[in-house]
DNA sequence: ATAAAATTCAACTGTTTGGTTGAAACAAAA
DNA sequence: TTTTGTTTCAACCAAACAGTTGAATTTTAT
């Protein structure tokens, strides 16, 4: 009961969560995930009752891990630039240790809907408001082009994650390896807060 | 033979594009390829072998279809900002028709990065060099920024296909029905060559 | 008219896969 | 010690699925 327990629970939990974030749910097998949780299949339905019920909860977590990392800092006090940067070097690290979650998401996410909407329902995941009410002052104030606060969210966050999703044809098309495709992604960081604050015309607050 | 067999073997293949784009290749069913289809699922193996040799066909013929929509314009002759302006024009017409498309090749492409590889070593599909080119010369002659050309590409696209591919999720977080959703496409050309050209600093040629 | 190709359909086969079972070994708590 | 929970394993079952077959019907070419 006591240790053994959490750890095996826990082992085919991100066992799962590594092989549902590669293969999908469809692509996925039992096998698979007990294979790379290196136990017997038994156990899957021993702890979690189905393929289903599995996949719900690595569903869950990740999404739960997914936005917020964004929102927290979109939502935070800091002046504009600021947070542009915070969010660019925060996101780009969760990406690093999670480089297939955005993929994953947004598969699901689309394969299933309803389920998307049911969860960050519950969890209460929106955009944080208070990113809207701080372009909308930037702007009164003078200090950037006036812009559509969802289009430019949206703008970001695709810009930081498109490179992740699609990192084979990045990769292909520029013939990179993967010591180069690392570089890129660290080169993009200061391209991305320079592109977008240009952008948007940002002139900071001297 | 004639007219019959053409007919049906389209229909097959564009039924079969269909399902594919939605479900992809794990989550495709042959017989709801059938019956998407209207036809028997013996006709399947009649024309195309097996549901793999079926999927290639398919997956090769959108492969060829969504690079080059890209590229051809980014290598045409015109000056920058017109250039973007007809990019954004003619690859919005593009995924408005084919709405899938980028998240299934993203998703396949990632799933089989070797078939991706051959397939486009063998279509000669590979960015224009004019374009690297290009923003080389703006970049000398003072009109632009100076940026690393593949970062600027890949974020055009990004910025293009983000919407589309996580489509899920910007309607569920900014709470848009379908209608509302392609208006928010639709603003959103507007926004992106003034959002793009302000980003690179790009002055034109007065 | 005749032959050849196209099409339909139901029924079938073989494989993959999710899920189950039961017995045996082990560990830990009571 | 007794009991309860954990783990392993091989074998198994049932459903889903890709793929096949063969006979009957229709369409098209000659």
């Amino acid at each position: 009961m006591s240790e053994n327990k959490q750890d095996t629970e826990e082992q085919i939990f991100e066992a799962a969560s590594r092989v549902f974030q590669r293969k999908g749910y469809a692509g996925a097998r039992m096998q698979e995930i007990a294979d790379e949780a290196d136990i017997n299949k038994s156990m899957l339905h021993y702890y979690y009752r189905s393929k289903d019920k599995l996949f719900q909860k690595v569903y869950q977590r990740e999404v739960s891990r997914f936005f917020p990392v964004i929102f927290k800092v979109l939502g935070s006090e800091r002046p504009l630039d600021e947070k542009l940067e915070h969010l660019i070097d925060t996101y780009y690290a969760f990406l690093d240790e999670n480089p297939r979650i955005a993929q994953f998401i947004i598969h699901e996410m689309s394969q299933h809907p309803e389920r998307f909407r049911k969860f960050i329902r519950e969890k209460g995941i929106q955009p944080p408001e208070r990113f809207s009410r701080q372009i909308s002052e930037e702007i009164d104030r003078g200090r950037m082009k006036k812009v559509d606060p969802r289009q430019l969210l949206i703008s970001i966050v695709g810009l930081i994650l498109f490179p992740f999703v699609a990192r084979t044809m990045v990769e292909l098309l520029f013939d990179l390896d993967e010591e180069q495709f690392l570089d890129f992604l660290n080169e993009r960081k200061a391209f991305l807060v320079d592109f977008i604050l240009n952008g948007i015309n940002y002139k900071g607050h001297e």
